[in-house]
DNA sequence: ACACCAGTTTACGTTAACGTCAAGTCCTTT
DNA sequence: AAAGGACTTGACGTTAACGTAAACTGGTGT
């Protein structure tokens, strides 16, 4: 056995710039499933409940969804996989994947265009302030 | 004058697929401002508003509050740009455009680790049905 | 023993982004 | 004139993602 580092709810919070409460509303979604310390005393989070905060917190500046971050992160975790058929598992991914690319499309796009506004604007001003 | 398609509120609904109701809400919250036909009758939708909304749906669809919609559509727009300086505007831009930036690595670095647990993933199922 | 603190559950409150319904107006068609 | 259809303005309902507060429990220092 390793030594694991786990720490109590508020202590997580603490790290992630998050609050306790918000912590509790990931596990009753589903998304988090920390270990309990002796019969239902106490919620401690390990390594690998840490990881998955850091992908919600991510997907959440995103802009997806709980649900959608649910989806993403229960896609390719074995454990869970049972039940749909691994198949089905895969032709998923490759859908988000999919969608992942029109995305990073998208803002690509609405990032060249907030430049070509942002160039004209700053040569407007450039000219205005020049005489 | 050039020939100018306006169309009404249900029209530009359908052709966006999305409700009247969306559309006054979205004009509620100041991101569209339709003209009105003789003195307060009915809105009528031209280029300039189809455009914005547009830019709203995209928005949307990238995650984005429509708080953050309309401080990007209104950032260079000159005419709404009066009362707040041009430098600030410009800074804001450039903070905008910095986000929008780290958005896309983000998103891609997503795309990036999805895609690598999707090929161990597929990988995997070959070698159970392999034999 | 008592106070205190960190954690727990339960439950009601809040905001954004609309959905839904009622009631009234305006124009056209029969 | 009466009916129908599209639009209008309220106004209340709904969901997601938490905030906030109350009341309880469980270990710890004095």
């Amino acid at each position: 056995m390793v030594e694991q580092p786990l720490v109590s709810i508020s202590n997580l919070a603490e790290e992630f710039l998050i609050t306790p409460r918000t912590i509790r509303y990931y596990e009753e979604m589903g998304l988090l499933t920390p270990v309990h310390h002796e019969k239902m005393s106490q919620r401690l989070y390990g390594a690998r409940e840490r990881a998955r905060l850091k992908l919600i917190l991510r997907g959440k500046r995103l802009g997806f969804s709980l649900s959608e971050i649910k989806e993403m992160i229960n896609l390719y975790d074995i454990d869970r996989t049972e039940g749909l058929q691994l198949e089905r598992a895969v032709a998923y991914g490759e859908k988000r994947l999919q969608e992942l690319e029109e995305k990073i499309q998208e803002l690509t796009l609405l990032k060249a265009e907030l430049l070509d506004y942002h160039q004209q604007f700053t040569e407007l001003m450039k000219k205005c302030t020049e005489e």
